[in-house]
DNA sequence: TTTATTAATCGTATATTTGCGATGAACAAT
DNA sequence: ATTGTTCATCGCAAATATACGATTAATAAA
């Protein structure tokens, strides 16, 4: 397959939120992440009991918000505390806030 | 590959976010998508000039979006004239906003 | 030291996404 | 009727995502 636009230059902006809505482009993760922002913090266990998923599932859908920067863990062994990464959950709040922003009314259309 | 998730009761709010963010996870849709909030409308032709892919592979991607419900397309052949689903576009606009707008921050941590 | 607890990672299977060229459909212009 | 324009769809290939059970790693408790 070639990939052609993955070495077009977007933008780091377009880069960053398409990443950031990668991550939110899945329930469990939604899940995930309306339950860190209730509840502040949590264990990855806690989750069993939230999601109908097996351990190994959630811990991945862990791993990739944690990749795409929306949540951190504080490794307490045997227990991972998690919770939101505030620099970046703003960012993405910005970043999706001027997207929508753009006021393409402007121009009266269909 | 058993699909436990696709079952699972997930709250149709956070299924249509998920639907939404997954539209956005795509840089090509995000230009798309500024293209769009930017020229009130275009033709799926005009983005041939912004985008490095292929006719088809554009179409595809305004397929998506469509089915998403963050565009919507006027035949008027052999054009077509897309543009945003204002009313949709609201939605999402308010539903990104719902998940952000909780105040994690009560409880401070990390 | 052994056992229990917690969570990450590995290996694997399947589904979905992304991309392209080729083709087809709808209409305008000739 | 033929040709040109525009765009969707089909068929295929390759990459990525999703899910699970099994295993491993790190530590506390016994």
């Amino acid at each position: 397959m070639k990939r052609s636009s993955q070495t077009f230059d977007y933008s780091q902006e377009t880069i960053d939120l398409a990443k950031f809505a990668k991550a939110l482009s899945h329930p469990a993760r939604i899940i995930i992440l309306k339950h860190l922002s209730n509840q502040s913090c949590c264990f990855t266990g806690d989750l069993l009991e939230v999601l109908p998923l097996a351990q190994s599932t959630i811990s991945q859908h862990l791993k990739e918000l944690k990749e795409a920067g929306l949540i951190e863990g504080e490794v307490n062994p045997p227990k991972v505390k998690y919770c939101i990464h505030q620099e970046n959950w703003k960012k993405a709040q910005k970043e999706f806030q001027t997207l929508f922003k753009e006021d393409f009314r402007k121009i009266k259309c269909c």
